[in-house]
DNA sequence: AGTGAAATTTATCTAAC
DNA sequence: GTTAGATAAATTTCACT
């Protein structure tokens, strides 16, 4: 684990609400200038704190429309199985998010489509033709509260 | 919905990857001039295509070294019940995502802690002290596989 | 070490077409 | 939609604590 100070911090949370702020405001914000706000940046990027700088896409500007949590339970939970499954996962786009987890299922899914008739091709898919899957458990989401990446940053 | 072309698609792939690009960049992957790339990012923002831009921040990096799948059960399925927990989750910091869905459970929550100590503190703040809960039931995140917000983009 | 100021490089914005 | 010039930002250099 990296050391992070309070203006590193600073600059972690003003950064995962925004990262299209100029080195300027950020010099606002954590009281240092924008060269060494930028300094930090590189360095926080180049250590792996920061993993990553994206766009936020709306999935129904994009015409997903809908949005499912899946927990899927796997027949066996054996290491070759598992990984097959993950390499599933990453390889299949309608899925955004997947975590393996402990507990009632082996994977927590996130998955979109554009309605419940292409969510109903997706499971034929992806669930029916995979033997690996015992079983699996849909949810529909009715909205979405947090959505984001922000992670609670602290001193 | 707004009216996408190529272009578009072609930009919001690329910026859900890296938002860091150059204008000169992005020109050079949806073949057009850096200012039309532009003017279409700013159109795109306006929109609200693009919800946001953000850092992505390793939860490891900043100390939070757990994550926790949690589904909540609500007491009764009541609006004002379901908006005061909706508030709690916005207010929560612990809380990177909540969903509100249909099915075995009220809410999906996806909750960071520094450790197992940290999450049964944050389990008793923001359940048991929660009248309006009626259960939840945790699974422990041992491998985060997509935790990204990329959006199957289609022509 | 890490910081800040000024010069340079680079990117973005604002037209004009 | 493009190209070119003006504006603004990021990067590098360097002196300082």
């Amino acid at each position: 684990m990296v050391e992070l100070d309070r203006a590193d911090i600073a600059l972690l949370r003003a950064m995962q609400k925004n990262n299209r702020l100029t080195s300027e405001e950020l010099a606002g914000v954590v009281h240092l200038s924008p060269t060494a706000c930028q300094r930090r940046l590189r360095r926080l990027r180049s250590e792996g704190v920061i993993e990553g700088d994206v766009s936020i896409v709306s999935p129904k500007a994009v015409g997903r429309h809908v949005t499912m949590i899946v927990m899927v339970s796997l027949e066996r939970e054996r290491a070759d199985i598992v990984d097959r499954f993950k390499a599933a996962i990453r390889n299949t786009r309608e899925v955004m998010m997947g975590f393996y987890v402990t507990g009632d299922a082996d994977f927590m899914l996130v998955v979109t489509a554009r309605d419940m008739e292409d969510y109903e091709q997706f499971t034929r898919r992806f669930f029916y033709e995979n033997h690996d899957i015992k079983g699996f458990k849909t949810m529909v989401v009715m909205d979405r509260l947090k959505a984001s990446f922000a992670i609670p940053i602290e001193a």
